[in-house]
DNA sequence: ATGGTAGAGCATCTA
């Protein structure tokens, strides 16, 4: 199975690079995020023209989560399932292909340490870890991907001097982080790249970003034990990052062995 | 130079 996960930065935007994209790389399974649909205008028919049924949780004009498979969908969850009242964004969509237990997360990017939307980015990676607890186990095929905006290690953003008293490296948003993969769960990429660094997933439109090299290692993909046995590559696109109206996330694609 | 660009949607907000 070969599957992938991407910020796409609105869909409206993004849709030619996107179709160009799975006829290029022919994922079986992928990820969206910042979709900035509603579920109405959704392109579910451009996609199954495409080989791929479709779900996506939307609210238009920002975030928006979505999953596409051609290896089924079925059980699907809008948001979290642990029991408490529903996010007043959409974020996460979660539904089983081909035998995975597949989120696609959109994690809220703080915008400034102790700002309110700092305290619900550390909240919202609590509700993510309950979510896991109430709809699957650690021994289940598990993966959790999308723009988590934390990067885990200093090695994960182009200069950490740069960041200081910056969110997506603090201690609080890093432990958050852990706290989920605690769970049982594992950066798939690290696991892929060992300590190499300056590999990254982000990278600001501004300034030349993308061509000085000043990006982050922001999405990931983390996966149960029994996906981590799986595991044959993990690798960043960074040529979709590249030419006409890009996105400034980069696709990370994966894949794993039969079976499971 | 506390900068820069892109996408939402039409004045700014978000990232």
């Amino acid at each position: 199975m070969r599957f992938a996960t991407w910020n796409v930065n609105s869909l409206k935007a993004r849709m030619p690079r996107v179709e160009a994209w799975l006829a290029d790389i022919g994922p079986d399974v992928v990820c969206l995020q910042e979709t900035k649909l509603a579920d109405a205008t959704f392109p579910a028919l451009a996609f199954q023209a495409l080989g791929y049924d479709s779900v996506h949780h939307g609210q238009g004009q920002w975030n928006g989560v979505a999953i596409l498979s051609k290896a089924g969908i079925d059980d699907v969850v809008n948001g979290f399932a642990d029991g408490g009242p529903p996010d007043v964004d959409s974020r996460i969509i979660t539904a089983t292909c081909g035998g995975v237990r597949f989120s696609s997360v959109y994690v809220p990017n703080g915008r400034a340490v102790g700002h309110d939307h700092y305290q619900y980015k550390l909240a919202w990676f609590g509700r993510l870890r309950g979510h896991l607890a109430a709809t699957s186990q650690p021994g289940d095929q598990v993966v959790v991907c999308g723009d988590f905006n934390v990067a885990p290690e200093d090695r994960d953003v182009w200069d950490i001097a740069a960041f200081e008293g910056d969110t997506h490296v603090t201690p609080p948003e890093r432990e958050a982080l852990a706290e989920v993969e605690d769970w049982g769960l594992v950066d798939l990429f690290r696991r892929q790249w060992g300590d190499q660094d300056r590999l990254y997933t982000y990278w600001d439109y501004r300034a030349g970003d993308f061509h000085q090299g000043r990006g982050m290692r922001i999405d990931l993909v983390l996966g149960s034990a029994p996906v981590v046995d799986r595991l044959q590559w993990c690798v960043v696109d960074r040529n979709a990052r590249k030419g006409t109206l890009p996105s400034d996330h980069a696709p990370l694609v994966v894949d794993l062995a039969d079976g499971g």
